[in-house]
RNA sequence: GGUCCCGUGGUGCAGCGGCCUAGCAUACGUCCCUGUCAAGGACGAGAUCGCCGGUUCGAAUCCGGUCGGGACCGCCA
């Protein structure tokens, strides 16, 4: 061993031991006769002295930051007037005797010992600097200790952690697959999985009963803040259980780490529940922020006999109006409403009315279209308060909650409405089967394999598709998805019956997914489970907004990778033994 | 595929038509200094302002393109 302890392990105990220490130096203070180096490993800092005329004071004045060297000398306690508060060690210092330097060290391109700022790819570039920094340490250190807490956390009840391949068979259900070449089978690939959803139920079928895995999951799709080409997730199943008993098993998880390792702590538990016709209805969006309280209101009756053509039109044909309070911006800009309109229209909004009540005024662009009765009826079923500003939005019940959903999500941090002070959990349940896609069909709403919520709901699926309800729930904190999950279809004729409703076909069915199907039709139990994103949860903890922070080695927004320098060329004899050739090179390469 | 923002010594920022021979902080180098802990002091070296083209008497500064990065939309759990 190089060492005897660690840079953040000695104390006053240890006065008048000889010790040996290794680690970079932090900083050096030089003041002459005397020179100081903070020496500094993943445990701490330690201070390293010598004087003039002392065996080590030479060595030490040669030493550059970033140098790892290797220090023996003896602990010696430090005055009350020397001491340093501020670290562990503080109280003592290793005086050296002998110092060994076992590497030098180029000027780093940016501070280890300080915590500025730095362009995101230098950092990925030389993350092995990088790490060296307190604020990315503390990172993988907290993303250690949630994941190992994870793991014994679920062992201890009985869970198994089982790995799955990540070679897989494509499916081109939701995201692009990132695909692999096969060499025994020229001109057939691999694919990497977006998450192990048909093997873990297949385990189940084995009879595994309880499983996790802390696993990777792969996805071609473009990146973002919060997203990025692989992601870690908790994959989790266990077997005869109905949707109460996942829930409780994962919100105890999940309470105990929030309180375990969060800063803040979790505002309401047991955490509450919210259906998700009401979250639409109440928040416009699936998953909403709790961290403020202001809610969707619905303004149709009191414009219900209006004369207003851009109201009158929507109500007539079964639409509705839907308002949202702004507290307190009675007097915001055109130029705000604009922002919040442009926002609204991306959900599918037409346009957005703006009513700002102003002690017995409503003042509003489209006043002059209504009567004074009904704009008094605005106020009243919107609850507005002098100064308010009411947002509306006339379509259907759908798009019109949606667009204001999204401006309800954008006040909350732009207005300062959050309380920041904790976090607010909340699950939401009972999601639609499947959903109307773009062109008219229908796709599942979260995947393909989730159960209906009553035998009703499958019944629904022949009269009233868009009804249908199922066992799905997603648990989400301050606005963001921290884990969806459900129980599982488990019964080849129910799959079936909903594949059918999504225009695949019993042949298509079982090239896609004949495995699972099969294996449903050899005994397999009721289960159900989560995927949970566990680079989102390490974020929520830690109150980062951006992935790459909480990954090792991260990848640029174009995916490309700064320290590897990948994606790369590869040797033309391996694509000729893959059967693979390059048709058009990007003119990137 | 699209929109917006950014690119100036090693790092982080300022400068936004001539006053820039490009400023500040820090890092780096040399010297002084025996109780520092973001040590202090003195001196020094280091950038043709991402790249290409244009406008102009004159461009870090304005315009166009391009490359790289970031945020977002599309896409995506």
């Amino acid at each position: 061993m190089h060492r005897t302890h660690t840079c953040g392990q000695l104390t006053a105990a240890a006065a008048g031991t000889d010790v040996t220490l290794a680690g970079w130096v932090h900083r050096r203070r030089d003041l002459g006769g005397l020179t100081f180096i903070d020496l500094r490993d993943r445990y701490g800092i330690t201070q390293i002295v010598a004087k003039s005329g002392e065996p080590g004071h030479d060595a030490l004045g040669a030493v550059r930051n970033e140098w790892v060297i290797k220090v023996t000398g003896t602990v010696r306690e430090r005055s009350r007037e020397t001491a340093n508060l501020k670290l562990a060690t503080g109280g003592i210092e290793v005086a050296a005797k002998t110092v060994e330097v076992l590497n030098e060290a180029k000027t780093p391109p940016f501070y280890v010992n300080e915590e500025t700022p730095v362009e995101e790819t230098l950092r990925w570039k030389y993350r092995y600097i990088d790490l060296r920094r307190e604020g990315p340490r503390e990172l993988m250190r907290l993303r250690h200790e949630v994941v190992a807490y994870i793991r014994a956390y679920l062992t201890d009840r009985d869970f198994w952690e089982i790995e799955t391949p990540t070679m897989i068979r494509s499916d081109p259900t939701g995201a692009r697959d990132f695909i692999v070449p096969s060499r025994y089978y020229p001109g057939k690939f691999w694919a990497l999985p977006q998450s192990p959803q048909q093997l873990k139920q297949i385990l189940m079928v084995g009879g595994i009963d309880k499983y996790f895995q802390i696993a990777h999951c792969y996805r071609d799709e473009d990146p973002r803040a919060d997203r990025v080409y692989e992601h870690t997730q908790l994959d989790f199943e266990m077997s005869f259980v109905d949707q109460e008993d996942v829930m409780s098993t994962l919100e105890a998880l999940y309470t105990e780490i929030f309180r375990q390792f969060g800063r803040k702590p979790l505002a309401r538990t047991p955490v509450p529940r919210v259906t998700y016709e009401e979250a639409m209805r109440r928040y416009g969006i699936d998953r909403p922020d709790l961290r403020f309280e202001i809610e969707l209101v619905d303004l149709t009756d009191a414009l219900r006999a209006t004369a207003f053509i851009a109201f009158r039109s929507v109500i007539d044909s079964g639409g509705v109006v839907r308002g949202l309070i702004v507290p307190g911006q009675a007097a915001a800009t055109r130029k705000d409403v604009d922002g919040w309109q442009a926002l609204a229209k991306t959900k599918g909004a037409k346009g957005l009315a703006s009513f700002a009540f102003a002690g017995t005024e409503v003042r509003s662009p489209v006043a002059k279209f209504l009567t004074p009765a009904e704009l008094e009826s605005l106020r009243i079923a919107s609850k507005a308060k002098d100064g308010d500003l009411l947002l509306a939005v006339a379509d259907t019940h759908h798009v019109a909650s949606a667009s204001l959903g999204v401006v309800r999500e954008r006040l909350g941090p732009e207005l300062g409405l959050a309380d920041t002070t904790k976090h607010y959990a909340v699950w939401i349940t009972e999601f639609p089967l499947i959903e109307r896609t773009p062109e008219g069909g229908w796709t599942f709403a979260h995947n393909p394999f989730c159960a209906p919520l009553t035998p009703h709901d499958l019944e629904l699926l022949d009269s009233d598709p868009a009804a249908a309800r199922s066992k799905q729930y997603d648990f989400v904190i301050d606005g963001k998805e921290i884990f969806g999950g459900s129980v599982r279809i488990h019964q080849r004729a129910v799959q079936e019956r909903v594949f059918a409703q999504m225009g695949v076909s019993k042949d298509e069915a079982q090239t896609r997914f004949g495995a699972l199907l099969d294996a449903l039709e050899y005994g397999a139990p009721p289960s159900g489970g989560v995927g949970a994103g566990i680079d989102r949860l390490v974020m929520t903890l830690a109150g980062t907004e951006n992935v790459r922070e909480v990954q090792a080695f991260p990848k640029t927004q174009t995916g490309y990778d700064p320290l590897l320098d990948a994606p790369a060329d590869v040797d033309p004899k391996l694509l000729e033994e893959l059967g693979l050739r390059v048709v058009a090179k990007a003119p990137k390469a």
